[in-house]
DNA sequence: AACTAATCGAGACGGTACGTCCCGTCTTAGA
DNA sequence: TCTAAGACGGGACGTACCGTCTCGATTAGTT
């Protein structure tokens, strides 16, 4: 997402300065919303000059989607289990837990914004979303491979099934997003997928 | 979402303009998307002033949630069949249609825009989602009566479970929304919640 | 500058109206300014519909004309004295006062507005200035016939020479207007134009 | 009448967009006059944006009154001669050939616009007004120096006597300001203010 | 140590949409 | 038929934020 790269001579770009910018623009942004933030109060609070961001960045929301990839991108580990079909809870009690977060209001905000911004909207389905999705189907698979699932599912259905639901409650509200709903999902999914019985 | 009461004198809102500026509001909307219509759009479409949109709604988010509720509710009308659980699927392949529509564009809209809104995100949830969502749970405490469903399931869960992936995949653009889907998550849900056999 | 006349049928026009819409727009811009006055508060002072006014005034400048030429107007009228040359000056005195009451500032509106409004310019120059100039000529003349001033005066000079700097410090308010400017016109004017002593 | 001063860093005004702005906005008022030229009309003559307007100056009629001191100011010389009378006279020339050029309209605009904005009326007084009165002033001064006046004039009362007939005719346009009004004025002003005869 | 060249903080800029205000016209129900 | 009330179309206002542009000061490698 960065625009340009490094010269021969002269003052070399502050590197610390592209963190400290991703930092407010995160803060800012999770605590206010999107919206809300102006690109000024993000360059003030990073002690920056507003064309220092559009020198790095093309415009705002490609500021606050790099923030989610670099900044909150490396906390969000799969965690790994032995048995693969344990993994898969542990995770979607995660998702529950970061959608609690404060970074709950950033991917709503990324996610409404990507509605009226197709280039945003393919920067957060393929940087985001896809490899999200991906740790997703490859436990899935090892849980097939493990005996666990009915061997003729498909994945992608799969994990558009197990997170929908959590996405539709973050974005509109009508129930809260807990691990009690991580529960009847897995419970359901494992209802629907596990091996037949002889 | 209006906002005052016919005044005892004066001349009369005129109603028909009311009917004007929401189809104006909802054909650019569902054509071109939210953000990129502005008010001043809206009111030329409907050969009318600015302010006698300003004067029935607060913003243009109210204009268009207004739109969806008035020209789009009563178009969406809920499929019966003699087997609830039939009528169910039924259902589930409208929402489809539905999203597939050009008003496909409009849900993604408002739902974007409840995100920085919440008297909107509230208008949106209590106005359009809940009413519908009512539909279903009253379906599918139909189909639990008709004794095709277990007894003990949490409607609204089971709600979110339906919708949620067709939400999520018209809000994110991972898989499109297709009755193939729709198949699916009726297949699975009908696995994870049929009584048991003897 | 009304508009229509009597009709033949139907409920007469209230009459007491036309006073009652005048004397709301005299007080309000002799007190707050044309400007600052809106025609709905003079509506509503007068307790009527805004219609009214304009059923009978094409705008709110002919109104606010008419307001002084109706209620102000009377009041104005010519002293006079057995001296023409006394009555003369008796009559700067009045004009120091008048524009230092609150009518002093509804000509310093009138006057501004007319001059970007040829229509209200003309009307308030023809109807208002005109007449109180004729009377001034007159009494310049019978001052003439009465051998106290020279027999070759240009009047309507005389007139602005007399005036001007009175309209000049209303307007501007480089200083105030006050009968001690009275006095100096005065005299000045008749250093000027006394007849030449033998 | 600007608003704020240089600041230490960031880019610097742009003065020549200052001129640009200043002579959009004298030249469609001295056309239109002030109350048909909106600021969206000056900003696009002078290719810029509003806010850069609103920046600089509060409001339309300051920006007007700064392009009258900073445009036309300067054009505004006064005349010299050896004989200060003879000055007195020239001038009274100039300003009438001022009175019936383009900028004629402008100072009836400005003054109108004055009479309902204390803050421009103001500024007019203090820095265009009285400015030009002490030219005046200083002139009668010289003359009474010269000998040609009588030492017991009150230079300010002069000075309203000469011109606010002027005023008075652009203003209320009873009579054309013409090279013989300035005429008779000066004949009448030396007829009252010439030294006594021994 | 002086020079060079690119970056930096700051903030002015052109543009676009917003939501408000008032004018003069139009429309109703009631007198 | 006329009135009070007030909705209406139109058009200017002054504000906010976007993404671009421009300045003087800063900084590090080159000479």
């Amino acid at each position: 997402m960065r625009t340009t790269d490094a010269p021969k001579f002269g003052r070399p770009r502050n590197e610390g300065a592209d963190r400290a910018i991703l930092q407010a623009a995160l803060d800012l942004v999770s605590a206010e919303g999107y919206r809300a933030i102006t690109v000024d109060q993000i360059a003030a609070r990073a002690q920056v000059g507003k064309m220092t961001i559009y020198r790095r960045w093309p415009n705002k929301a490609a500021v606050v989607m790099d923030a989610l990839l670099v900044l909150v991108g490396p906390e969000t580990d799969f965690p790994s289990a032995p048995c693969a079909i344990e993994s898969m809870k542990k995770q979607l009690y995660l998702q529950v837990k970061f959608f609690r977060s404060k970074y709950g209001r950033l991917i709503r905000s990324l996610l409404a914004e990507a509605q009226s911004n197709e280039e945003l909207a393919e920067a957060f389905r393929e940087r985001w979303i896809v490899p999200r999705r991906q740790g997703v189907v490859a436990v899935l698979q090892r849980a097939i491979d493990q005996g666990k699932l009915r061997s003729d599912i498909d994945l992608e259905l799969a994990t558009d099934m197990l997170y929908g639901p959590l996405y539709y409650r973050l974005l509109i509200g009508t129930g809260s997003v807990t691990n009690a709903l991580a529960d009847v999902l897995y419970e359901q999914f494992m209802a629907g997928h596990e091996p037949r019985k002889k």
